[in-house]
DNA sequence: ACCTTCTGCAATCTTTGGTTGCACGTCACC
DNA sequence: GGTGACGTGCAACCAAAGATTGCAGAAGGT
């Protein structure tokens, strides 16, 4: 039924920003919004404003080191959010393959006994 | 790498009402913009715009049968986006496990030796 | 002490999701 | 066959979110 799922962890990996920066995130550890805006086509507030909505939702937590404000992930929260990632996958998976299935077994029935179609 | 995958796609799944408006579509088998927004907390126009955006990115397939325009899902692209979806669920979650199991080592690397610590 | 650098806040712009209103085509019923 | 009802598409308008520029303040390095 794919539920109704954290709206708000879907909208944060929903924007293609967030996701690299959640990405860059995963994969050094933390940053601050400087040192991820340098690898990111936006600039150091965009990604400031990024990291205050993941932080209001819990998929990072920030720690201020001297003057500079380092923010990392929360793994208990992304795991969450990616744990609904793949439910909705597997989700929509299933059902897809179903009607795929269903749809053969029509075609093969069709094929098999031509004379009783059922109309469109 | 979690990879430079289709934007669209994933613009198209990241907005709540068009992924519900999929998951409806998947159910139904099809369906017009006025009985999709029956069920929407959307006007039929903004559902009519989302069903554009689908068409657009290839998610569904219109078919204008009289008066109404019957819209039903594409498999294939539909299985695409899907794909794509467990496929950065995979990729983070196995990110994140292997994280997660280094500190767990360190954690208990510092129970069994407590003296070498490195500073934060 | 000075200058650099990094941060946060405010104003503005653009895109996008959403609404209302309207005009046209199609179906059903008289 | 005409008329009303249902369903569609288009256009104008609104509001929120992503992004930009500009500026003032605080922490570090020399």
């Amino acid at each position: 039924m794919t539920a109704e799922i954290d709206d708000d962890l879907w909208s944060a990996i929903g924007d293609p920003t967030r996701r690299r920066m959640l990405d860059m995130l995963l994969a050094a550890g933390g940053g601050t919004a400087t040192s991820l805006s340098h690898e990111l086509p936006v600039t150091r507030q965009a990604v400031a404003k990024h990291l205050g909505i993941l932080h209001r939702v819990g998929l990072v937590h920030a720690a201020p080191i001297g003057r500079e404000m380092c923010y990392r992930l929360d793994d208990a929260q992304f795991a969450r959010a990616v744990a609904q990632l793949s439910t909705v996958g597997a989700s929509w998976d299933a059902r897809l393959q179903r009607i795929t299935q269903i749809a053969e077994t029509i075609q093969r029935r069709q094929d098999a006994d031509p004379g009783r179609q059922n109309k469109t």
